[in-house]
DNA sequence: ATCCGGGATTGAAAGGTTTCAATTCGATGG
DNA sequence: CCATCGAATTGAAACCTTTCAATCCCGGAT
């Protein structure tokens, strides 16, 4: 096989091909977008120049001109966390299926690179953004929404529908957590997680409480334990405070706000000697796979991720093929997995 | 503010900011790229009408007209693996200081995705390719580069050297994790790991193997424990094979292939009752974070994740600034971790 | 009054692909 | 043998931006 043989650096285009092939541009181009109308001797006889030119289509002059892209982008806000990931998991699916590529995009959490990749991938013309955005309420959303780009906010919510929308429903989901704990037999439980400018932190605090005042039993016995962000140190942290409270007012379980919170507090716990979970039940949320891998497994409520990608971006794709379509707000229900840390 | 006022779907182009500005083309172009060439009268008058307008600029024409794009992308083996979006944040960094975005994509160990990636990413010209592959060896990989496109091989290495490599020593990981375990005064222990095919599972084994008898112990002592792959589950296994031999052939420590492999084994070694370090030391390979936060904190023997990445990124784009550039392979030295999982 | 220099601006070409109306060619039917 | 039809192929325009040589214009020097 001889490859790019050329010492000049340009790489060939459709017009080498052509010329190389003995036909015109147009029929390289039928050649790669409607082989069914090229006949089967020309098709070859291309096809054999492209291989012997080591072409490569330039995707920028085919944009240029289809006017379409064959790629998406997904902005997420942490690409260390595992749900993320997940749900990133899920989107590459569903592209793979429609024959698109998917980019990630990592915010790392700081607006300025969350509005650099988005403007990035505007003036890319992908056919859509999804975007897990570090405040959904922001404007250079509806910005980018109102210039024409297909955009799907995902794990977050936003009132004013301007968009798609796909969450879970963390006011269930802390329901689903402090239920559970009720069940089990617990009238003294904490909620570890912050800082309350999260809105899922605030939600699923609410559903907690809900779920505790639903079950008849007085509001100072479901403790809140505040944390400056949802991470395992922070989890350790918010242990050590806990293990410093006075014996009659240290809970018999704890709901973390996340995973990473969880397992802080089972690391912290089980260097204090403390038994989990029949010294202290444990319950996390998002049930990230290190849950279940935990030395103690982790009870959790689950958020479908996978799924959550999936409808993010078939909501994309049905906007981007459809112009006058509807925005859904899509909620998904969590659920709640049990495992050892709160089963004795 | 007015924004993209018009029905019609067309977004706005440079000539239509010319046209309300009242200058030529080039003046539009000259405010976008060379601002300083402009007077500042009519600079904010053009910028004035590119805000009225939400004028976003065409990438694709860009790109297509001035040959260079401003990304770069990394094909990542499994992007739900914290080590590699540790990769790839040291990347981020860099091609941050560089002004580049960095498109991730998941080839999620397959090679059908790992080629549609590489393929999408080479049509559109990125500026270069980072990418952990399925297989260092195929011959993909050396046909992009001899196409073009700049490419380093992340975290894994090629003997012929057809492009930029980095990547870290393993034999000598190996060594650490058999030597500490030595120095703890283990006389039985097992390496976990698995499947063979991996270069990675080997060199790491070599290591051991170099350590254990560089200290003079019988090869019959270190036994080997093959999983079939290296995740938390076969972790698991793998403990539970353990528990099963018979108690003068049970080793005291365990040296795993990756941090999941040791997760899997704290998990297993936990619920049977088995203390960890006790009963058995434990380490593993990665120093993912969940490594640290675990209910035992685990020994592993720590890559240098981002530098890794940085490198890697750096590499890139040396050899994308100077076509007439000498391939590295660089080789980074990792480092052993020592937490409570081996010591008591 | 004339010329000159230089900063600001212009206009047209170029870049690689797709699209589509137009053309060619061979075959079919009369 | 001609007219017709359809399949295969062609050629030029269009997509939007950047580039660069050419032009313009203004103030300062002669």
């Amino acid at each position: 096989m001889s490859d790019a043989r050329d010492g000049s650096s340009r790489s060939s285009s459709v017009k080498d091909v052509a010329v190389l092939a003995g036909v015109s541009l147009g029929t390289v181009s039928n050649v790669l977008n409607r082989p069914d109308r090229v006949s089967a001797a020309t098709r070859t006889r291309v096809e054999r120049a492209m291989a012997e030119l080591g072409f490569v289509r330039n995707e920028s002059a085919r944009q240029l001109r289809a006017g379409r892209s064959r790629t998406i982008g997904y902005v997420m806000l942490d690409a260390t966390n595992p749900f993320f990931t997940d749900v990133a998991q899920g989107m590459e699916h569903v592209a793979e299926d429609h024959d698109l590529s998917l980019f990630l995009c990592n915010s790392d959490n700081r607006a300025s690179r969350e509005a650099a990749h988005l403007a990035h991938l505007q003036e890319q013309r992908v056919q859509g953004i999804l975007v897990t955005p570090i405040d959904p309420d922001s404007s250079g959303l509806t910005d980018l929404a109102a210039r024409g780009t297909p955009l799907v906010i995902v794990d977050r919510t936003r009132p004013g529908a301007a968009f798609c929308t796909v969450s879970v429903d963390d006011v269930l989901g802390g329901r689903l957590a402090i239920d559970h704990l009720i069940d089990r037999g617990h009238h003294r439980v904490a909620f570890v997680g912050g800082p309350d400018s999260l809105g899922q932190v605030r939600e699923r605090l609410e559903g907690a409480r809900q779920a505790w005042r639903d079950a008849g039993l007085p509001d100072d016995d479901l403790v809140v334990v505040p944390t400056t962000a949802l991470s395992v140190a922070e989890g350790r942290a918010a242990g050590e405070r806990l293990a410093g409270l006075p014996a009659r007012r240290r809970p018999t379980a704890v709901f973390c706000a996340n995973d990473l919170v969880a397992l802080g507090l089972l690391q912290q716990a089980t260097s204090a000697g403390v038994q989990v979970p029949h010294d202290l039940a444990i319950v996390g949320f998002d049930d990230i796979d290190f849950a279940a891998a935990a030395a103690v497994p982790l009870t959790s409520v689950r958020q479908p991720r996978a799924e959550l990608g999936r409808t993010a971006a078939r909501l994309l794709l049905a906007e981007a093929d459809d112009p006058d379509h509807v925005h859904e707000q899509v909620v998904f229900d969590p659920e709640l997995v049990a495992r050892r840390s709160t089963l004795g």
